[in-house]
DNA sequence: ATTAATAAGTGTAAAAATTACACATTTTGT
DNA sequence: ACAAAATGTGTAATTTTTACACTTATTAAT
């Protein structure tokens, strides 16, 4: 039914593999491998993206994500964290890879291949100086601007993941605050799932992970009562992922 | 607190952008860009890897995962599926790609990245062609021989994968021929997570996804009884996945 | 023809998780 | 003192998940 081995589309790599193969590395193309990285932020209401324009040849002056290529003494994870540093002067902060794209003509110039990472960073404790010495600008992802290249479908694919992600591990701290209140953390989930959730239900459920430490201050610059300020417990965060193997740490927004 | 901009670690971009970076492009190192391949199988007991011998130096002998450099013209994707098709003869394999591995030793040639694809394939229907004309080999994933350079890692990273996607997505029947028995899916379901199912509440909660078409044929092979064949069926799960936006689609395997 | 062996198939009750839902509290500005 | 605004709390109904044991269909052996 299927086809052995169909050697008669291989010419090339045949002849490699009759000769023997000594060189196998040899003529094959070396290509660009850029890294381009989807940033997330979040100001209280809406889960914000870090953009910049573009300033060298091809669409100069176009939105794009922060993006720069791969050095030959650098590993993947390397240097995103570097391009992302050079953009917002941030160490340590959370990145995954995400995806690589590499459709033959997704770069007009010339062949290139693009691995996306995404990063969540608190714009809280930042907000300004991120933006200064670039032409970057935090924008809603729901209202982004068109985006060079395949940048739009990077972004997409990041939400999606940042939506998994979250529901399966609590990394959404990232974009808060070392301290926040629950109605912030509301807000975000609110933010990154689009939905509306029930007050006392998601407080029952973030509260019930065990991963939460209470302090005794109140956030008043956002209500009259003040609310209580919480902090992620890394510990906590260990010793339950321990006890259960995750199982009651993950956050399924409810349905509709 | 944290420095803005830090342009002084970047002597070389910065150089470019003062300059306008007309050409932006050039001075930056191509490097080559391999695709590996896990290949997934299974064969009523145990879920299965599919390697090879690898044929040239260096480590000329070793097990390896299927693998092969990305050519000018082609994409990841179908690359990775070109790859796949010089192995097995196979096409239209169900192929989703797993992580870009990057560190700069991994590949002690030369500078190589490689973009890790995983493939479920259905071997009941294939069997022995496939391993027909390369020095391959299936291995049950918990007796894995030594792998060449970072493979082992990619191996792991493809099972964590695997258990993420089939517990949120019905891909577990690309594992399994067209017809097969409920038994069947779960002996397979039980062989992703490493875990027993019970069987009264597996079957409930497989037929409530309602993706699944009985058929009226009974599959004799393995028990004097002999057991329905069922069917998965595209429609289904198209019209279930409108109706609750996939949520009911979901297996999770139970806790330990 | 009876019997033993083997895997397939089925139901129910208890426990846990999820959902829906409304009012009281604290504080500030007027 | 009272209006405004956001925080914070409890309970009952529903759904989902879990635990658990026997019957059925068939074949091979006697």
């Amino acid at each position: 039914m299927h086809m052995v081995v169909p050697l008669s589309v291989e010419p090339v790599q045949i002849t490699k593999r009759q000769a023997g193969m000594e060189n196998y590395y040899k003529g094959h193309g070396r290509v660009l491998v850029a890294l381009d990285c989807i940033i997330f932020g979040f100001d209280r209401k809406k889960l914000k993206l870090l953009l910049i324009k573009r300033n060298f040849e091809p669409q100069k002056g176009e939105w794009s994500l922060m993006g720069g290529f791969l050095r030959p003494h650098e590993g993947l994870d390397e240097a995103a964290s570097r391009i992302l540093n050079e953009l917002t002067g941030l160490e340590n902060i959370y990145l995954e890879q995400l995806y690589g794209f590499g459709e033959v003509d997704r770069d007009p110039v010339e062949r290139t291949i693009s691995i996306a990472f995404y990063a969540l960073i608190n714009t809280h404790d930042h907000d300004e100086e991120i933006v200064s010495d670039f032409d970057a600008r935090w924008f809603d992802v729901d209202e982004l601007p068109d985006l060079i290249f395949d940048h739009q479908k990077m972004v997409k694919a990041a939400i999606t993941r940042l939506r998994y992600r979250t529901s399966l591990e609590p990394v959404g701290f990232e974009l808060l605050p070392d301290k926040f209140t629950l109605p912030e953390l509301q807000q975000l989930y609110e933010a990154i799932y689009d939905t509306n959730l029930d007050k006392r239900n998601f407080r029952r459920r973030i509260l019930s992970m065990n991963v939460l430490e209470k302090t005794d201050e109140k956030q008043k610059k956002y209500s009259r009562k003040g609310a209580f300020l919480y902090r992620f417990d890394q510990d906590k965060y260990r010793t339950e992922l321990s006890r259960n193997g995750g199982s009651n740490l993950s956050f399924k927004p409810p349905k509709v």
